[in-house]
DNA sequence: CCAGTATCCTGCAGGC
DNA sequence: TGCCTGCAGGATACTG
């Protein structure tokens, strides 16, 4: 038996109680409703799908919330990194994953706060963009991204950039998460929103996936690292 | 304590 | 055409 994406318990819980708000925190979402709240991982390849109930199941539907519309919400995640957690009230701030978050760029002062996180730390600055308990919603795309756009070496050590670069670098994330945001999202193979639209955003990426091509700055063509894991295309001539 | 890596999982791209 | 291999991603357990 694989593991199952979503509790046993979670038809019980949520049965008959109106959404009431839609949060998110970090990569985290947090659908509330008047007793309680579904906490939502998407993974990588995790959607949701609004179908009325004639249109067949998608394969890999993890979760089915049958609204008072008639309306299926669907969870469709085909790799299974997705992940659904019913929060019983007051359960939320003992959650381990919600409480371990650092700060999130689009609701705290990302710019007051680097300079205190990285600090001391000998990790590559991609590896701590990339750290939730750190800065919280950052993922590979962005992080190579906003990288790019600030100048910095992903392979840097976080104690080693400078105030000012910091600086540079909370500006970056910041508009690389609104504009991706804007743009629908990142479509690299199969990436869908709820409403079944692809993401724009990959149109305008700058350095991700662009290894061996040029820079769009200065021309030189992109390296590639694999940092925490993950590729990094970078420019040795405009990051440093 | 800290940094780096293996693991989960599936679809798809590329090579032969 | 079809098989095989490797890669992609986020969070976390694990190793050094």
């Amino acid at each position: 038996m694989r593991r199952p994406l979503r509790p046993d318990h979670l038809a019980a819980a949520l049965d008959g109680k109106p959404f009431t708000a839609v949060r998110r925190r970090g990569k985290y979402l947090l659908l509330d409703t008047s007793g309680g709240s579904l906490l939502v991982h998407l993974g990588m390849s995790g959607r949701f799908a609004f179908s009325n109930r004639v249109v067949g199941r998608a394969r890999h539907t993890h979760c089915v919330l049958l609204l008072e519309s008639g309306q299926e919400l669907r969870f469709v995640d085909p790799r299974r990194f997705g992940l659904m957690v019913w929060l019983a009230p007051g359960a939320e701030a003992e959650d381990a994953s919600l409480s371990r978050l650092g700060v999130d760029p689009l609701e705290g002062d990302l710019g007051r706060h680097l300079p205190a996180l990285f600090k001391a730390r000998r990790s590559p600055v991609k590896s701590l963009l990339l750290d939730q308990r750190l800065v919280a919603g950052i993922g590979n795309i962005y992080a190579t991204e906003a990288l790019w756009m600030a100048g910095i070496r992903p392979t840097r050590h976080g104690r080693n950039v400078s105030l000012e670069r910091l600086d540079a670098l909370s500006h970056s994330v910041v508009s690389v998460l609104r504009a991706a945001i804007e743009q629908g999202g990142t479509t690299l193979r199969d990436f869908i929103s709820a409403d079944g639209s692809s993401g724009y955003f990959a149109v305008r990426l700058q350095a991700y996936g662009r290894e061996g091509r040029p820079c769009r700055r200065c021309e030189r063509p992109l390296r590639n690292a694999v940092i925490a894991g993950r590729a990094t295309a970078f420019c040795i001539h405009c990051q440093r």
